[in-house]
RNA sequence: GGGGGCGUAGCUCAGUUGGUUAGAGCGCCGGCCUGUCACGCCGGAGGCCGCGGGUUCGAGUCCCGUCGCUCCCGCCA
């Protein structure tokens, strides 16, 4: 889809010994004249008496025709170049008869009679082809191995043009909005609290490390205290945590903070925000954006990420179930867990695809999935038999289940039930298709709780962060009930971004703090800068952060964020181009205080 | 940390119940070709079947281990 037509912006080339025309912006006005082009061999045709080269730049493809009566001297050459070779050629643009123009081609009523023409730079025979889009892609490693070449082929360039201009939508908004762009450093301050930190040694300070920032949440908040009032920045970070598809090691967060303003502010601006960067994606965003307080995202979706685009909607079904015997249902009721179920819509599946729709339930942790055909009044279904007629019939009921409807049931702890019934929601609407083609569906999660309780850590832990403020009173003695002045954006079942209205008065966050655990003392030590600046009189403020590479990645229909980033990680961490990470020597490790131990005698 | 999938020619893949000489398409090399645009036709080269061990008369195929890639769970304030 890309032409010369899409990138309006290019200006004219200076003509220099190498070109004066880009070769996608060859066209009607310069039928008649003579230009110079240059760029990559896309393709060779040779005839024999007669050579065709596809000419690639960045900007398209233009072909060139090699024929004795124009090219003289240059007529070898259109025989003797190979795939990617970088060539520079001169020659008169001419309109195409129309029997050879290539309507697939945006350039391909014109093409260029090379006169004359010079080999710049050799290639070797790359590792995998350039050309060709829609065939089938080399593999990933080999992709990220030889990324420059990868680079050279449209879907990429396409997704990197995508990206600048989303990045360019972005600032353009938020300067027209008064905001300021200002840039906060990327060796700062461990505070372990998240993620994993990436550490980097001091050389001049021998024992003490920097930590790379998970995000600049701190350097806003100060930002505030200072008066810029509405800050943004493009910024990097870093999280030393396992990979995903959408996630690296280091990436991208497109970082707002507002000061005066509520939940209520922030929104509008951040719906305006996206409306406007998603227009250059093609992608129209109707507003307001609907807002989902977080219970009811995880009752009727099983997750704090919900794709809206489609029905299918979770129930809870243990109500229903008050007095029921069997014993699977029973247990999970007793156990302080649910009984949750879907319908699925009426499907015919044979049993091998049920039987894995169970072990898919069991991958994500479940002991079992019960499934059903409603038929009747009943059910057809190895369970139908541990039920009642009447709870068949309360299920059915409560299902909204028609003749023939698929319905899944998870009885476990309601984590567990929210996680497997979500998971099997979108993996099946995938599959099945229901998802409208080229629809969107975005929404704002309010209403978080402030915490969590962590089994693991043994103590009450913040669902986004310990700046977060909180809606109301600060009730101690429940820390469960405490709302949090948070809101997620979630686009099609993907968190793209998350903020909150931060807490500026002093003694409520050093009273939060306590809630984790993290006392006035250790407060003061991790934190006491936070503090201190909000003691010198903080205005109230919040806001927000983006997951760009995420926004990108669903912007361009691509699968994995390393689609949208030039040089990605792949999942263990490692660059197979560069070879990061790699050993270092030891002299590095002399100077940084880090040699190997075995160095000393023993 | 745990689970699933994959690893065969430069690339993408096929390879039956373990069977003798491991295939295809694309790419590459050589030849022919003046209107092709995934040009066409003829010919050719190219293999540590990821690596190590085992079972077997015999292993690309079965078993164990290991490495790499990938997806998911945990984790990601």
């Amino acid at each position: 889809m890309s032409s010369a037509a899409e990138i309006p912006e290019f200006p004219a080339q200076r003509g220099n010994d190498f070109r004066d025309t880009w070769a996608g912006a060859v066209g009607s006005e310069q039928v008649g004249t003579e230009v110079r082009v240059a760029g990559w061999v896309n393709r060779r045709r040779d005839h024999g008496g007669l050579v065709f080269i596809d000419l690639r730049d960045r900007t398209g493809v233009i072909q060139l025709v090699f024929d004795p009566d124009d090219a003289g001297d240059a007529f070898a050459l259109g025989h003797e170049l190979r795939s990617e070779d970088v060539i520079s050629v001169h020659g008169a643009v001419v309109e195409r008869s129309p029997e050879t123009v290539n309507p697939e081609l945006p350039t391909g009523a014109w093409e260029v009679r090379v006169a004359e023409g010079t080999r710049l730079a050799d290639a070797e025979t790359p590792p995998f082809q350039i050309e060709g889009r829609g065939r089938s892609e080399a593999g990933e490693e080999t992709r990220l191995r030889y990324r420059y070449l990868d680079l050279r082929r449209e879907p990429m360039r396409e997704a990197l043009e995508l990206r600048a201009r989303i990045v360019r939508a972005m600032r353009e908004l938020l300067d027209g909005e008064g905001f300021i762009e200002i840039e906060t450093p990327v060796l700062t301050r461990s505070t372990p609290e998240g993620a994993r930190d990436f550490l980097v040694p001091s050389r001049l300070q021998p024992g003490s490390f920097y930590a790379l920032p998970q995000s600049p949440q701190l350097f806003k908040q100060l930002l505030m205290a200072s008066g810029f009032e509405r800050y943004y920045q493009i910024a990097r970070c870093f999280r030393d945590e396992d990979l995903r598809a959408d996630r690296q090691p280091d990436f991208t967060q497109l970082d707002i903070e507002m000061s005066f303003v509520d939940e209520e502010d922030v929104i509008a601006v951040n719906e305006r925000l996206i409306r406007h960067v998603l227009a250059v994606a093609g992608i129209e965003v109707d507003l307001p954006i609907q807002r989902i307080p977080y219970d009811d995202a995880l009752a009727r979706f099983g997750t704090d990420r919900p794709d809206v685009r489609f029905g299918m909607e979770l129930r809870d079904l243990s109500e229903a179930l008050g007095t029921t015997e069997f014993r699977v249902f029973r247990g999970a009721i007793d156990g302080g867990g649910v009984v949750k179920g879907m319908n699925a819509g009426r499907r015919e599946l044979p049993r091998s695809e049920l039987d894995g729709l169970i072990s898919a339930a069991q991958e994500l942790g479940a002991k079992g999935l019960v499934w059903a055909f409603r038929e009747g009044d009943g059910w057809r279904s190895p369970t139908a038999k541990f039920l009642s007629g009447e709870e068949l019939n309360r299920l059915n009921s409560e299902l909204g289940a028609e003749e023939g409807d698929l319905l899944l049931i998870v009885a476990d702890a309601a984590a567990v039930a929210n996680r497997v019934l979500g998971t099997l929601r979108t993996r099946l609407a995938e599959r099945w298709d229901e998802i409208p083609a080229g629809s969107h569906g975005f929404c704002w999660i309010v209403d978080w709780p402030l915490l969590e309780w962590s089994e693991e850590e043994g103590r009450w832990t913040p669902l986004h962060h310990p700046f977060t403020d909180f809606a109301g009173e600060l009730d101690e003695d429940d820390p469960a009930g405490i709302r949090a002045r948070a809101y997620d954006i979630v686009w099609n079942g993907s968190e793209i971004g998350g903020g909150s209205i931060r807490i500026s008065d002093p003694v409520a966050q050093e009273r939060v703090l306590g809630l984790i655990g993290v006392g006035p003392e250790e407060a003061e030590a991790r934190f006491g800068f936070l503090l201190e600046a909000l003691r010198y009189g903080a205005p109230p403020h919040g806001g927000i952060a983006y997951g760009l590479d995420r926004i990108c990645a669903l912007a361009a229909g691509a699968e994995s964020i390393r689609d949208v980033i030039a040089f990605p990680k792949t999942a263990s961490g490692g660059d197979p181009l560069t070879g990061a990470p790699a050993p270092v020597d030891e002299r590095q490790l002399r100077e940084l205080g880090l040699a190997a131990r075995d160095s000393a005698p023993r």
